[in-house]
DNA sequence: CTTTTAATGTAATATCGTAACAGTTTAACT
DNA sequence: AGTTAAACTGTTACGATATTACATTAAAAG
């Protein structure tokens, strides 16, 4: 007999409203830091803002640009700082077979990332199945591996993109 | 009731001998380029040596420095030229959490790459398991996702580097 | 109010990957 | 064989991604 949980599908709708999603980010962000006493500083809440307001993955460069506050333009070290750490406090993931970095559609809810990247319109969900990570442990365990993290970006096309042809 | 076919493990082990997986990629790059009328060109014979002799991933760059026949230092672009042919023959794959190459090992039994990926000794195996690309499938089509490719990357422990500590 | 830790500014450089184009080799076809 | 088309190579230049190092400043902790 199968499991039959329903899965959590967090793929985003185009008439999808993303300032609510900035908002919610930037709340888990607040709570977070004051939590583990770490500082939610400009740089960091400017890259949060930029992230959470798209769904298709964004490069460290294409971040840079938009952080032009003074017209001077930042070094890259300066957005990767700030992502190593929004992506340290579970806010960000990062697509390694993208280079880019994306918004998490599942904060707090404990999750090994698996990545739905449409083709099509360059949106990414979260799939977030424990059958799929139960399943890749159970069968790496089998062939004698133990597993500290998985990685899963799975490509092809959303169901808005396939509707639409 | 659970599936309970057997996984093909493949896992390299360190009394591996590393030459019957050259002669083996060899071998099965030269029937393929019959085959498809290509040519297995000098270059192509290097980068699948080189690779094939070790199990832990390389990067196009330390491909490139073993290249040196003549002396010559090639350009970055032979090597890469290189990879994709042999990437597109299906006898190497490419990791992208470590931009890094690694020679196939079940080459021609049509499969979903899944690695296995021991960053103690740095290994690279593939667990290759069906049970987890149809979970991959099903799930994500419960989801309204389309799937054309799955990029599955395990990182942990090997059962060799666990053993020894 | 001083000590320590965290974060920033800045420059330089490392690493990874591709574009463009001219020239050469090989295979296929009269 | 001679011609043509396709595949492959050589070479230069460049683009894209990411990190190191070190001096400075800001904030929190004692």
């Amino acid at each position: 007999m199968e499991d039959m949980e329903a899965l959590p599908v967090r793929f985003p709708s185009r008439q999808h409203n993303h300032s609510s999603c900035v908002n919610k980010l930037l709340g888990d962000a607040e709570e977070e830091c004051r939590r583990q006493k770490l500082r939610f500083t400009e740089h960091r809440r400017k890259v949060l803002e930029i992230i959470a307001s798209s769904h298709k993955p964004l490069g460290a460069y294409d971040i840079l640009e938009q952080m032009n506050f003074s017209g001077r333009r930042q070094a890259p070290v300066v957005a990767y700082r700030a992502l190593d750490f929004l992506i340290n406090l579970g806010l960000f993931h990062r697509l390694n077979s993208l280079n880019a970095f994306v918004a998490c559609m599942a904060v707090g809810e404990d999750h090994t990332a698996q990545f739905l990247i449409c083709r099509q319109c360059k949106n990414v969900g979260e799939l977030n199945s424990n059958r799929v990570s139960e399943r890749i442990e159970k069968d790496a365990v089998e062939a004698g591996f133990q597993v500290d993290q998985q990685l899963v970006e799975i490509i092809g096309i959303c169901y808005e993109c396939a509707e639409s042809g």
